[in-house]
DNA sequence: TAAAGAATATGTATTAATACGTAATTAAAA
DNA sequence: TTTTAATTACGTATTAATACATATTCTTTA
């Protein structure tokens, strides 16, 4: 079984003693080296080539995500697992758009930590049941504000215009002059002026330019 | 240790078979019904209310997505897991959408299937590694092909327009007339006349509307 | 320093758009 | 069937916008 050569990265000692006793009688991962902040664990990696890095987000001088970016872009094969505190999408996210092979909160277990690194070193991406929940619980958030906001922009989107009137609105906002979209219609330019007119007033605006805008804002076309 | 009751819910005797055998042994775990179509597992839910149902999602009449959803609508407290083949992003999401509260591919083993009965029984989600991934990769897809639109709107939003004309621009688009912006700027209203010609020959446009909604789509202002 | 590009401005002409107001006809709702 | 809402249209008036063209001055680049 070949070893695993792990670098640590946090700036809390107490967190890399942790890690360090947690790890310290697994027969195939060795602690090869640890760093303090993001900027030395560049450096630090670049040289050893460790197979995996536990690396903190909040650290001084480089975060761990901006260290990971780093690495990433370097072409540095070492694999980097997240060990952060923080639970919530945004972090997970942009670990991984950072190039992070996996995600684990402070509070893993002993057994699943050893199994992540296992996973990671052999190239495979590994976040843990909860990463899961995080990303589904954000997901479910992002729908929901989107749902409230979709039926306050359908209600906001009524503003009372007619269904000839919705229609007219489209064809201007098509870029059709009131000539173009009369004779499409076959009727008279003044006509159309008239619901021009009335839309505009309806709308609170005051030439086409906002008229245009509102309605796609508005998504009433 | 309280007795957790299950229906099973896929079109498919053998996988109920499976599943079946595969739960005989759990001393906590009891299944009190089986369907094997959307349509009836809503039904037999409804009347039965076990703690947990194993849906599948590729159903005749009534797929699992949509049967999950209608429970929740009915505020049925039986908590879905969904156990299916499909391992992509979207279903994984419409299915927590529609109210699931778990997602399992159809190769879990017997371990993992047992702990995710018992963790979903007692109210939380439960989503293995594998669906972390899913999420992860789905949302690396994502932002890969939000890179690529970017910089193509980047570079498409150029057009060769000058400094001047970009402020211009950024003026008509706010919804000023010619008069307004001449003020504003200490000009005269035949110099934004003449900048306003010379931007929208530019962009091809023949009309303030189109001029607004390119300017607007291609990100120049 | 010379050349090129950008900014400013004007002339001539046309019409499209906007504002304010009134009214008849048709369609939909009560 | 009556009432209400929507659609269609016009009169009067003003000006804003568009098209085409030319030219000077100022700023930046080579």
């Amino acid at each position: 079984m070949k070893m695993i050569q792990v670098v640590l990265v946090d700036d809390h000692s107490i967190v890399r003693d942790g890690v360090r006793a947690t790890l310290k009688d697994q027969k195939n991962i060795k602690i090869i080296g640890e760093a303090s902040n993001g900027k030395d664990a560049v450096k630090l990696v670049s040289e050893l080539e460790p197979d995996v890095v536990i690396m903190d987000i909040a650290m001084p001088e480089m975060n761990g995500i901006e260290a990971t970016d780093l690495l990433t872009k370097k072409k540095i094969q070492s694999k980097v697992i997240i060990l952060s505190m923080h639970d919530n999408e945004t972090y997970v996210l942009k670990s991984v758009e950072a190039g992070a092979m996996g995600y684990l909160l402070k509070d893993v277990d002993k057994e699943e930590f050893v199994k992540a690194i296992n996973v990671v070193a052999s190239g495979e991406k590994y976040f843990n049941t909860t990463i899961s929940t995080l990303l589904v619980n954000g997901y479910l958030n992002k729908v929901k504000q989107g749902e409230l906001k979709t039926s306050e922009d359908e209600s906001e989107g009524e503003f009372d215009l007619t269904k000839r009137e919705r229609g007219i609105l489209k064809m201007i906002v098509d870029g059709r002059n009131n000539r173009e979209i009369a004779d499409g219609l076959g009727i008279s330019v003044r006509t159309i002026e008239t619901h021009r007119a009335n839309i505009m007033k309806k709308l609170k605006v005051k030439n086409a330019v906002e008229l245009v805008k509102v309605a796609i804002e508005e998504k009433i076309v």
